[in-house]
DNA sequence: CCCGATTCCTGTAGGC
DNA sequence: TGCCTACAGGAATCGG
């Protein structure tokens, strides 16, 4: 029996993928749906790039969250004035607090919320306990963060105009015509083709090389000579790991959200990333890797063809 | 256009 | 024990 895990460096290192965005969607939209930004905090003034302070502020604070979404690897927070995206980046994690002090190093911003409900509640006691902070912490500051105004066409943004389709919105005949369709003729290989988000997003290097394992497919492969019937199988490779991921990622999601986001994601069970020399768990053979694009990447060369 | 290499950043591991 | 280097990742950017 082959099951995907979650995401880590091998080191036990959360890293936010596809599978762990959307188990912070699913969280944040339990916790926070209804409630309403009263403030947004910024410990510095740029992640990856500059963050638009002010737009930011215009697009959350004094209205209801009504929606948060995923798209991609990108956190969507809705208001009536606007739509603030976040990207974890690497080592982003976006943790409920409740206070607005930062407690951990590399905290850059700092979102406070009163959650619904809460003008009803007490002045004493647990009066505060209705009000949440959600730190943004980010050691490596892969991360982004902006905002956009109500009315924005999200599908034109910059961050979203070349984003291919979202792997588990479509059926695998749909994801793996596209996938087929797009690598005719192309001569990159079919690893870092699947990690191209302009062809399908939320795959990773973890993911890939994963779901090339499960499909027997080599990373090294030109993906134009991958066939229609593989690609078959790729894309039911690809969607089989991120949604056991989800349901893998959502139980050390909330040890990460109440924790100290580390907590069981170190008992992996990877098929090949990170494996290198270990015993293939399909036919015992040794786990190989090589570098491509300066990314590691793990594969069986007894089951992948 | 296509494709591979490089860049951003910091914490950690491993070599000596 | 401490210093040094390599490496991890997504996505933008650069150059051939």
């Amino acid at each position: 029996m082959i099951t995907p895990a979650p995401a880590t460096d091998g080191r036990g290192f959360f890293m936010p993928e596809l599978p762990e965005v959307e188990c912070l969607a699913r969280a944040l939209r339990e916790e926070m749906l209804g409630g309403q930004v009263t403030s947004v905090t910024f410990l510095r003034k740029d992640l990856r790039e500059a963050m638009p302070m002010d737009v930011i502020r215009a697009a959350l604070v004094g209205a209801p969250l009504r929606r948060v979404w995923r798209r991609s690897k990108y956190l969507l927070m809705e208001t009536e004035y606007g739509t603030a995206i976040l990207h974890l980046g690497m080592s982003g994690q976006l943790l409920s607090m409740d206070g607005p002090t930062p407690v951990k190093t590399h905290t850059h911003v700092i979102f406070g919320l009163k959650r619904k409900g809460s003008s009803a509640a007490p002045q004493n006691d647990d009066g505060g306990a209705r009000n949440v902070y959600l730190h943004f912490i980010d050691p490596r500051r892969f991360g982004r963060l902006t905002a956009v105004p109500a009315g924005t066409d999200l599908s034109a943004h910059p961050w979203f105009k070349d984003l291919g389709p979202e792997p588990l919105d479509v059926t695998g005949e749909a994801l793996a015509n596209h996938l087929w369709q797009a690598s005719r003729g192309r001569s990159v290989a079919v690893k870092a083709f699947i990690m191209n988000g302009a062809m399908v997003v939320g795959v990773g290097n973890i993911y890939a090389s994963e779901s090339l394992f499960l499909a027997g497919i080599r990373p090294a492969r030109a993906a134009g000579r991958v066939t229609r019937v593989e690609y078959g199988v790729l894309a039911e490779s690809i969607q089989k790991v991120l949604a056991a991921a989800i349901g893998a990622g959502g139980t050390s999601f909330r040890d990460y959200l109440h924790s100290d986001g580390s907590e069981g994601s170190y008992a992996l069970q990877l098929n090949v990333y990170g494996r290198t020399g270990q015993v293939c768990r399909k036919c015992l053979g040794p786990v190989r890797e090589m570098r491509h694009s300066n990314r590691a990447t793990f594969f069986c060369g007894a089951c992948q063809k």
